[in-house]
DNA sequence: CGCTTCCTGACT
DNA sequence: AGTCAGGAAGCG
């Protein structure tokens, strides 16, 4: 469900209560959430008495740097959600996990499906423990490492879609089912091309996509369909904005064509027949 | 490279 | 009862 805004939207809406406070308690609802260390006990025992530095992000992740040099990361996957609160009576249907600070307010960890969960990595950069997804991730899509080069350099000689590679955490760090649909409309960019077939202009509209479906779904605090809340339960306000996702059957806001669902690299997909046309059949020129 | 799997709930 | 869900690791 999270993908890149909505993480953003959760680190900032936390960032203000966590800083500079000290971790006094950490208790697993379901053990499943710890994932490194995998046993609960050891997990609180890393966690309780360091004080968080800074709450940070890096691609879905989020990382929330110790006063030890190491850190504590959060994935929320599907359904997962970070809750701050002040109340210690308070407790949400499928809570997994609470941290609580040293003024006696706490974060909840919630997840209906149980499919993220939090990790306390070994001490240094990449230390045991470390997610995998987190190394090798891509660029960040809204930093200056990201360029239309860069991105021309990850489609170049790739069989895949053009959606797959996107998917793909390699790639860009962030993008997820959703916004991978809305970049792709944007740059008018049918879901199914190859990455190979992608001309110089094509990529550079769609470098241009990502970046600007992002930053409106910061600045709406992220797509909130379902299970989606800020750090404070707030929900967002991108899903009024989405173009093409959820809008199957619907008209096309650019051209009035009605917006198609297909299946592409195993996702729902969503995309307008007219304006994203399929690949042409010939070879690109270079 | 695409498909399956993890998990649990909501919807048709 | 069957299908689907915004993520991503693992498999063939």
């Amino acid at each position: 469900m999270p993908e890149l805004p909505e993480v953003e939207t959760v680190r900032r809406t936390l960032a203000p209560h966590l800083e500079g406070r000290r971790v006094v308690d950490v208790t697993f609802d379901d053990p499943r959430v710890a994932r490194y260390p995998t046993d609960p006990a050891r997990f609180a025992a890393r966690l309780v008495g360091r004080r968080v530095r800074a709450v940070g992000r890096r691609g879905k992740y989020l990382r929330i740097a110790l006063d030890d040099g190491g850190e504590w990361i959060v994935h929320l996957r599907m359904a997962g959600r970070l809750l701050w609160h002040r109340d210690p009576e308070r407790r949400e249907r499928f809570q997994r996990a609470r941290v609580t600070l040293d003024d006696a307010s706490a974060v909840d960890y919630i997840d209906m499906r149980c499919l993220g969960g939090m990790y306390r990595p070994d001490d240094g950069e990449g230390g045991r423990g470390t997610p995998a997804g987190l190394v090798g991730l891509g660029p960040e899509p809204l930093g200056v490492e990201f360029t239309p080069a860069v991105l021309a350099a990850r489609l170049a000689d790739r069989a895949a879609s053009v959606k797959a590679i996107l998917l793909d955490q390699r790639t860009v760090a962030g993008l997820g089912n959703i916004y991978v649909d809305e970049a792709l409309h944007r740059a008018r960019l049918h879901p199914l091309r190859t990455g190979a077939s992608l001309r110089p202009g094509e990529v550079r509209r769609l470098h241009a996509a990502i970046r600007a479906v992002l930053v409106e779904g910061i600045r709406a605090q992220g797509v909130s369909f379902a299970l989606y809340r800020d750090g404070e339960g707030r929900p967002g306000e991108m899903g009024e904005r989405l173009t093409v996702y959820g809008r199957a059957g619907q008209a096309c806001y650019a051209c009035g064509e009605t917006i198609v669902r297909a299946r592409v690299a195993g996702r729902g997909t969503a995309f307008c027949p007219r304006c994203q046309p399929a690949a042409p059949r010939r070879a690109p020129r270079r």
